[in-house]
DNA sequence: CTCAATTGTGACCAACAGTCACATTCTGAC
DNA sequence: GTCAGAATGTGACTGTTGGTCACAATTGAG
């Protein structure tokens, strides 16, 4: 969960000063996630988050660039922890329980930390990123690597076995990425139990077994029935 | 709004006055869909607006209660001609060529009004709905409505001929309408392109294989796997 | 022409992200 | 111990922007 990057020294052998530096750095983020967790995160103010981490709003800056640099510490660690998720899956199931299994995981856990979980959504947004400074940014795509390195592998053993189909990674990769952001999006909308009379849970049945139907069922070749 | 017996009057017959307000009305909405054209539509602001449309800012909210009214009005109009396109596609094809040019459609108006579909998108927001008059929400409602009698009537061919499964229409409508959101969001981040090295349109077709291969491939019944 | 109602206006307000000059605390040299 | 200076903490302040309001201008009926 730390981010052991900064260097080979570990916490303990820091000076005292460094030491409570950091600490206070996970109270602002403990703080703030405190607070995302309420009805509306986007109306949390800089001020609110100092007032929960009981320090001044100008200590916040000490800290952390922006805003945006808080939701983007949030959302980097978030992640690790599904990435460590991911990789206690057994590989050795068939390939569809490996897939269905991610699915469920990554569900399971957007589920469970709601706050968490829309804070990464909104990074996403490439705009976003663009604010970031260069050190923020570069973990970004390491993280992004790091997925797909460990997707790209599942999937490899699936076409090895031909149960899915002999695609480029990327076009195998979109339908799945592109339809779990949009099932999130809908359940923090509320079009889940209200548009459709679905409960949470089903829902996410439902999406999981269309998101496997399109992965296996896509045709071989990209067909050229263009409009 | 007091006495609204606009139903029946042409636009022709009512006092200059009237006209000339709304008039003045689209000028403001399309005043705002200019600007939203531009590199970050939500960083316009309500006095850009009033600028551009050469009136005062004040104005602007003698004619919308408050700048999400004018995403509203904007979105709305949007969904109606999208829904008018939908009706022009002949259902006398094979229920998947429809289904096909159904994502399409969609595909092709989003991509060709990005401004519009993205206010869109946002006025999907549930906190969105809520900060709205009840004469915006009956609106939305309305719309959300015909959508739904239009694509459940698609559906039922499709499983009358046997070609999608017998599962209630929730069921069936959620992969599409999630792989569909998540894709646009997709597109509108500058994952595409960047994070994968496809390009738009070899982007959309395989979104839409993939819909189409979740929507036809789910199981007759919802699996009991849950983990 | 007169007057009341409707529509237009920009100065003003509140809220909030971010800044900065200054205060406080720590460290290490002497 | 103490003193300099670096690191860290702080809240008043700024700039921006969505939204308000008292007043001005325009209209049209009588």
């Amino acid at each position: 969960m730390e981010h052991h990057e900064t260097s080979v020294i570990s916490i303990d052998q820091m000076p005292r000063k460094e030491r409570e530096f950091l600490r206070r750095q996970q109270d602002i983020l403990t703080a703030a996630r405190n607070l995302f967790g309420g009805a509306d995160w986007q109306q949390v103010t800089v001020e609110q988050i100092a007032r929960e981490a009981e320090i001044g709003k100008g200590t916040v800056y000490k800290h952390f660039a922006s805003k945006e640099a808080i939701y983007a510490n949030i959302a980097i660690s978030f992640h690790e922890s599904l990435l460590t998720k991911f990789q206690q899956i057994s590989l050795t199931q068939p390939i569809d329980r490996v897939m269905h299994a991610i699915i469920r995981t990554s569900f399971d856990l957007f589920l469970a930390h709601p706050a968490e979980a829309r804070i990464s959504h909104y990074c996403k947004r490439g705009d976003f990123l663009e604010g970031l400074d260069s050190q923020l940014q570069a973990q970004f795509l390491n993280l992004e690597g790091r997925f797909n390195e460990y997707i790209y592998q599942v999937l490899d053993i699936g076409i090895d076995q031909g149960v899915i189909p002999k695609r480029p990674h990327d076009q195998l990769v979109v339908g799945l990425e592109a339809t779990f952001d949009g099932a999130l999006f809908m359940i923090w909308n509320g079009q889940v139990n209200h548009l459709s009379h679905m409960q949470q849970n089903e829902f996410v049945d439902v999406i999981s077994e269309f998101m496997l139907a399109g992965l296996l069922g896509l045709p071989k070749h990209l067909s050229e029935n263009r409009t």
